[in-house]
DNA sequence: ACTGAATTTCAGAAAACTTGAAATGATAAA
DNA sequence: TTTATCATTTCAAGTTTTCTGAAATTCAGT
């Protein structure tokens, strides 16, 4: 009814109001009688819908604004449905927020430049816990306990090797590189502490320094304290002087897990940065198992 | 649909909600079914409309902050369209101003508290001009002429009389106050020289003082400096020590005339104020003409 | 798996809206 | 003033949308 009424206010004649509102005059004529007869007093001077009352003035200002407040919301809501709108609140492991994350971050945000993403760093316990607060739509954390309340998605593989100074021998060693773990002076890291593996063990018994921070940690391994044991990505963030030599046969990796609520629905923008770091990750270890749908 | 949306979403179930709305379950059911195609996106958890989705919650909010919006932009249109509210500007010749009209706006903001009245006063000239020029809806004018633009309705018939200090010998004076004129200090002004009266000319031919402002001309009455002929309203503003005699046989009277634009139709405000004042006084001075017709 | 309530589906009914033709009314030209 | 033209309204009929009630389905709790 506003939405005649202000087209026929504009164009001045109800003809071309008709027009362009897609009707036959009769039915503009019609709508705009309701109206008239809702408030009680005509909205137009004369006949000829050329001069507005004071009535009609005032009713054209309003229902333009009105109007345009409805087309904005209803505008918000098929964007927020659309994913093109929204906030994401994500908490990340901060090796993968260093090395991996920025460059999603980019992708994702110059395709949906309306949708807000807030991240955060944190270890996975934390992340486990902000999520079932629901302070947090979704995590990217480091070996995920399977769970009935989380969904879950390994996102990558992230291979475990000696990390040293570029200076150790073990640098240029080709092979048994866990064997050479006897020898070396290995930094204990709660990290490497969760690998199963009988040399490993062995090594860390003997360890005679044990650092929970990484910065701290590479530090003292820049320092030629000794080597320690991480994975690869935990390294990256580090300078040329670091050494990364991936351990093999047997491999070790820990997973790199995307997880949700599976209690309720997530945004459209929550799903679609979810489907999207999935799909981009997909091809690196091995497709990961399905995720939310997009319509 | 979002007021249906709304509804369940604050009812917790399709029933209640259906109930409150006056529909029938089914009738909701398919009108929600309706907006969540349209959105592309489920709006609740389960079938049981109790849990939102994300995207649920942000359109439960929105469409709230929507109909709230839409429900007072209705309610301001009516209101403005019933004379409930809006603005109306009105200029006033002084005497009105001070005298009468204080009571009429009392009483009629009482009734009607979010009408806003706009009033000036000026002399009948300029209010004729501003009502040309769209900056006033109303004037309050005396002795208007007819006009073609102008729509004219007679409010009050103001007497003439003679104004004089309290201890004046004409205060006692009961009959031919006419003839009086010629042996008193007559001061002219400009009110009284339209009146068409012999013996009122012919004093004021002799009159050696010539006052236009009223304030003035009644400070010059009260020292004494002699008597002058003014509308009985104009008096009304001095204290006791000016006494009014009205002039009769024959009667002098100037009118109080209510004017508006003829060519466009006056806000509802404006038509309810204009009709209360031609009403309130309709009583004092014979009914005046008929005016705009509120609904 | 069963029960009972809530929800959805479906087809028909009701309401709202739209149309085209004809009538009415207004404006401009003759 | 009359006439011609154009815009608007009225009206009845057609179309679309919305609503209803009954039946089918789904779901939560036994």
């Amino acid at each position: 009814m506003l939405r005649v009424f202000v087209e026929v206010a504009r164009a001045g004649n109800l003809v071309s109001a008709a027009d362009s509102l897609g009707r036959a005059p009769s039915a503009v004529s019609m709508t705009l009688k309701q109206l008239e007869a809702h408030l009680g007093q005509p909205l137009f001077e004369s006949e000829r819908k050329s001069h507005l009352t004071a009535l009609g003035a005032y009713v054209f200002e309003m229902a333009n604004r009105e109007l345009a407040h409805f087309d904005r919301t209803i505008a918000a809501l098929t964007d927020f449905a659309g994913a093109r709108s929204g906030d994401v609140r994500i908490a990340v492991v901060p090796s993968f927020a260093a090395t991996i994350l920025p460059n999603l971050v980019l992708e994702f945000t110059a395709a949906s430049p309306n949708v807000r993403l807030d991240i955060h760093d944190m270890d996975s316990a934390s992340i486990r816990r902000e999520l079932d607060r629901e302070r947090i739509d979704l995590g990217i954390v480091s070996d995920a306990r399977q769970s009935s309340d989380v969904r879950l998605t390994q996102l990558a593989s992230d291979r475990f090797g000696i990390v040293m100074r570029s200076d150790n021998p073990l640098a240029k060693r080709k092979k048994a590189l866990w064997q050479a773990l006897a020898d070396a002076d290995l930094i204990a890291n709660p990290l490497c502490e969760r690998i199963d593996e009988p040399r490993l063990r062995a090594a860390l018994e003997s360890a005679r320094l044990r650092v929970h921070n990484t910065t701290t940690l590479l530090a003292m391994v820049r320092a030629g304290l000794g080597v320690t044991v991480l994975p690869e990505l935990v390294c990256q963030q580090a300078d040329a002087q670091i050494v990364f030599r991936a351990l093999d046969n047997p491999a070790a990796a820990r997973r790199i897990d995307l997880i949700s609520r599976v209690r309720d629905t997530p945004s459209p923008a929550t799903a679609s940065f979810a489907a999207f770091v999935t799909e981009r990750l997909a091809g690196r270890e091995g497709a990961p198992s399905e995720w939310f749908q997009l319509t």
